[in-house]
DNA sequence: GCTTGTCTTGCAAACCTTTTGCATGTGTAT
DNA sequence: ATACACATGCAAAAGGTTTGCAAGACAAGC
């Protein structure tokens, strides 16, 4: 998953640049965010900045932040635990866009499937009716080396 | 949703015939699930049988018993919370087989997509090569009344 | 460079749903 | 009718998510 990092004065501008301040935290979670291929849980980016000594609490609410701010999505990808990654303007291959998440449900690994489409086949009419726009896909199953 | 309901009798059949007890609780739970066309959380269930007066941890034993058992499908749709709904065996149109459902992320109302098919277009490769079946899937985006 | 106002951080605790332990009670087979 | 395994109730532990509040840090302006 090559990713090109951004350099830190850059991510620094497109945080004051959503209104956020740029604090040590902030850039740090920001920082890590760019290195994941696979949305992380919140426990994940704590244990991952331990070392930094930021409080979990801080984490969480700079998750949240960035999530409004746009840089980042949060999924739920059906285990009660939010997973957050990387989204869109960060410019970057795997964050451009939604892309569907599928989860194996026996040994719970976590893939983006970045280039796939989804299409439903609307049976009779019963979908147009209530669905208008689709923004979120989760798919679970089993996956290859399960099988 | 025409749901043929199955007699009480039925019930009690169905549920010893699974290895489980036919006791008030566990019947009730699965009535009242034959009433619900879309997937129903825990606290649902326990406000729905309130007057009963049953346990909460009782009922929610029986989602899980019943899950065991085939009964009942247990769903996340991504607010970390779990959904249970009738699933194959209980002769019923809606709960044949599975189904993705969709969530609206405004409204949050919850349908069931019944009889839509969904289809991935595996751009180059990558998803075969880690996806083998899927069992599950769960679309969010904008209902038609919040679009 | 220093001051000020506002946004953030830390620490602690509240919340909620999910889970589990254990003694008591009940369905079922014998 | 009896006995045993399964279920129920009640209480509390877990695990993750959220929030309150006082102290601290960023960024703008003097």
């Amino acid at each position: 998953m090559a990713r090109t990092k951004v350099s830190l004065d850059s991510l620094r501008g497109l945080l004051r640049a959503a209104g956020l301040r740029s604090t040590a935290p902030r850039v740090a979670v920001l920082q890590h965010l760019q290195g994941c291929s696979v949305p992380l849980s919140h426990g994940e980016f704590v244990a991952a900045l331990a070392s930094h000594g930021y409080d979990a609490a801080t984490i969480y609410r700079n998750l949240i932040d960035l999530e409004g701010a746009g840089f980042v999505g949060r999924v739920n990808l059906g285990d009660n635990v939010w997973r957050f990654e990387l989204r869109g303007t960060t410019g970057d291959s795997h964050a451009k866009g939604e892309h569907p998440h599928f989860v194996c449900l026996q040994c719970g690994e976590i893939t983006c499937l970045a280039d796939v489409r989804v299409k439903l086949s609307p049976a009779p009419g019963s979908v147009k009716s209530v669905v208008s726009t689709i923004s979120d896909i989760v798919l679970k199953g089993q996956c290859t080396r399960c099988a």
